[in-house]
DNA sequence: TTGAAAGCGCTACCAT
DNA sequence: ATGGTAGCGCTTTCAA
């Protein structure tokens, strides 16, 4: 057993950071104390003179807590592990992550986004697992998949969130259904009475998680009406690549056309009116997502407009998850469409 | 004393996650062999076949190493902190960041996204410093200033690099020295032979940090003109306003523009058209960053083109820093302009 | 009202 | 070749 002296342990080396212990040796209390007083535990029981002797020794030696030794103890590090691909930390992406950031930060949570770790499946759910997060949120992630869940469960994660167009069993789920997206633009092309419909899929392959969906439900959106066929247009990013497929374009008679986004869609009506073609009269085009650039070209793209679960919600969602961390699955659907008229179909 | 046993703790919780007590257990080992095992640490001091038997263990029971803990032990955490305000985590960042979490993991570091905190200087400071990172890299983040850099060196965070317009006092620094950008572009309007230049600065205050440098650029570049004048132009990312400034644009008797990057100048380009301007002949035009609307724009936008450090380079200065975590801040210039001329100016 | 001490999971030093 | 053990910085129970 110590004996005397220990509330008054010798001071650490001068460069090293200052350690609740430092605070509390300046403020002549034990660290108990600096805790009690430091975190506002138990109302009253520290007397306000020694609170204020607490506070200004912390502030003197410019102290701050250790989170990583508080998470140790405490058991739980407060931390929600955002994880997405390269391709989606864009800017739709962008506010959307402040604003969770935001809003989790309220509850008392730390967002923290983890990039994409070069690994899938267990090996990911191992990397993120490592840092013992209080869940996992992870945004149209593919490395994120059934063999990932149970590491992460396994190792201690009792909330793994997955959001993307696919659920992934065993995690909640919040589904963006991207099939409206090509459905709703089907739709509006038939009735503007085209018949042989284009459907530009990003050659990105990281895209395809969007891409096939939204392919997927333009076709299901063309066997509801009759003789409307869709007929799938495989594109690059690149100018070179669409003055190519414009001219493939209109051999294969394509007088409507639905593009990934509205990127693909300038992109496209670019190049078919390079090579002759007006828009609307000769393609109809429909673009997604409702980019900027949509409404500076000419004519202004008509595009699926995406309106996803606002961050607030999302935050809620988490801690209510965090709070009850053995619930069954739960699955939320995240996304409206809504179509923008305007001028290009 | 403890006497016997020891080796052998009680099984705990069956649904508490496996610790490496537990893989020790399985194993019929210490926990310091464990961790030898697991870490391969000091060559073959572990006989083959006691390896294996621990690697079964840890395998069967699905340990994964608690990073907090270890972080706590080792005194360092291997996280290397990036922070950018909302704006930053755009188009251009994903993949340069997606780089850099590579490139630092295969350094053995482990690069983590910290969203804006909503709070500024200290106060920030202080919630990067309770991670304890190895480093904190701040993006063209103005929330990192002069007294965060103090609050974290005094944590114990030794690598503090600012990447931005403006150096920050006391951190090593990557300055991208944005007023070549306008520089460049004035250059080359002046050369063409236009005498009043309008620089389009965007209203979107968090881009200040930018945008003030450019202009500043586009200024000294006109002072080394003669009877070259240079006109401040406010401007919001909205169609309503860009009209109105077109008309306002006419009066003020601009014939060359610069703005603020490709999509600023593509709404521009687009107003002066609508109002009856034709480009470049009546307002050459040069935008800033390369977009791709730069491309799909007629007439196709001048801009001026960026090369940054490339982030292998970045990962590898981070990681020397961190070796020598007490060496006086360095500063590095890491942005290269060059100019892509096209058909606006 | 305050303090002593245990212990979160891990690694590294020193024994054996 | 392997094991005991101290201790990283913190919180919290129990005792005074």
């Amino acid at each position: 057993m110590m004996t005397g002296m220990a509330a008054t342990p010798s001071p650490r080396a001068a460069g090293a950071p200052p350690t609740s212990g430092d605070v509390a040796r300046v403020a002549g209390v034990s660290r108990a104390t600096v805790s009690y007083v430091l975190n506002n535990t138990e109302g009253g029981r520290v007397s306000e003179a020694t609170r204020e002797r607490v506070r200004d020794a912390a502030r003197q030696l410019g102290y701050v807590p250790h989170a990583v030794a508080r998470a140790l103890r405490a058991g739980r590090s407060g931390i929600v592990l955002l994880t997405a691909p390269a391709v989606t930390v864009g800017p739709l992406f962008a506010h959307a992550y402040a604003d969770l950031q935001q809003a989790l930060a309220e509850l008392g949570h730390t967002a923290v986004l983890y990039g994409p770790t070069g690994a899938r499946g267990a090996e990911a759910g191992r990397r993120w697992a490592e840092l013992r997060p209080d869940a996992v949120l992870s945004l149209m992630d593919d490395s994120m998949d059934e063999d990932a869940v149970a590491v992460l469960h396994k190792a201690g994660v009792g909330v793994v969130l997955g959001c993307g167009p696919v659920p992934v069993p065993g995690a909640h789920a919040l589904v963006a259904d991207q099939e409206q997206v090509g459905f709703r633009a089907v739709e509006h092309l038939a009735a503007a009475g085209r018949r042989t419909l284009g459907v530009i899929v990003p050659a990105d392959a990281s895209l395809l998680g969007f891409a096939e969906p939204r392919l997927a439900g333009a076709e299901k959106g063309a066997r509801a009406r009759d003789a409307v066929t869709v007929v799938r247009q495989d594109l690059a990013l690149d100018e070179g690549a669409a003055t190519r497929w414009a001219r493939q374009c209109a051999e294969a008679g394509i007088d409507g056309l639905f593009a990934y986004n509205d990127e693909y869609a300038a992109l496209a009506v670019r190049a078919l009116q390079d090579s002759g073609k007006r828009v609307p009269e000769d393609v109809a085009v429909v673009g997604a997502d409702d980019l900027l650039i949509g409404r500076l070209l000419r004519p202004r793209l008509t595009t699926v407009r995406m309106d996803y679960m606002p961050s607030r919600e999302i935050a809620r969602l988490l801690n209510r998850l965090i709070g009850t961390p053995d619930a069954p699955p739960e699955t939320h659907d995240i996304l409206r469409t809504g179509l923008v008229v305007r001028e290009s179909a």
